[in-house]
DNA sequence: TAATTATATTAGAAAATAATTATATAGTTA
DNA sequence: TAACTATATAATTATTTTCTAATATAATTA
């Protein structure tokens, strides 16, 4: 099934460390690349390469600005998967809390 | 973050193609693995180890059952993520095509 | 308790992904 | 138009993930 492909894309996007860092700094508003820069100690061509992939996703979308590019996170859906995958990975934390007692 | 890393690693269980598959089959509800075996056609031994995976990320949970060991998914708020990437992507599979146009 | 069935684990090979380094491009300003 | 700045691409290497094959375990039944 195609639809699962893209799916799966995106979830293999948001799977990686220095990809999810970017998703959630952008969950406070479009960066260009050079702020996303400031955040994170990898190379420029290290996060280009993870921009493309989270583009490439449908996570992100970008827009040229001049000489910068700012990216952006595409749907509001997006930020609804993240609070939610939050909201039930607090509660397995605090499960495991209590297990430990 | 360590919310953040248990995050990551749900997203990274789904974003594989077998362990997306199963996890769509579990939506219909609870499973033995020899069932999930059916549908599927790699090893015995592959196919327990990604399970083994989907629970640890907190996506499945597993109960014993005399021979067999059923699993499920853990937590309604899975099926409300799988859900949401699915109406976005189809979202982006639309407007992909009317691009084409 | 020996054999059987369902599932899990381990070790190693194969494949995929990620990071690094170097180079390219597109827009901008001097 | 030459030099500069921000970002992208390509090639290579390093790392991680996945698969395969063999073996182990735990519950069940003969």
């Amino acid at each position: 099934m195609i639809i699962d492909d893209f799916q799966i894309k995106v979830f293999k996007a948001l799977g990686h460390p220095v990809r999810f860092a970017i998703v959630k700094k952008l969950l406070e508003g479009e960066r260009c690349v050079c702020q996303l820069q400031e955040d994170v100690d990898f190379s420029q061509s290290n996060l280009s390469q993870h921009l493309k992939i989270l583009k490439n996703s449908g996570v992100l979308s970008s827009e040229k600005k001049g000489l910068n590019v700012h990216y952006k996170i595409k749907r509001d859906e997006i930020i609804e998967v993240i609070r939610l995958v939050e909201s039930f990975v607090k509660k397995d934390i605090l499960e495991m809390a209590e297990g430990m007692k």
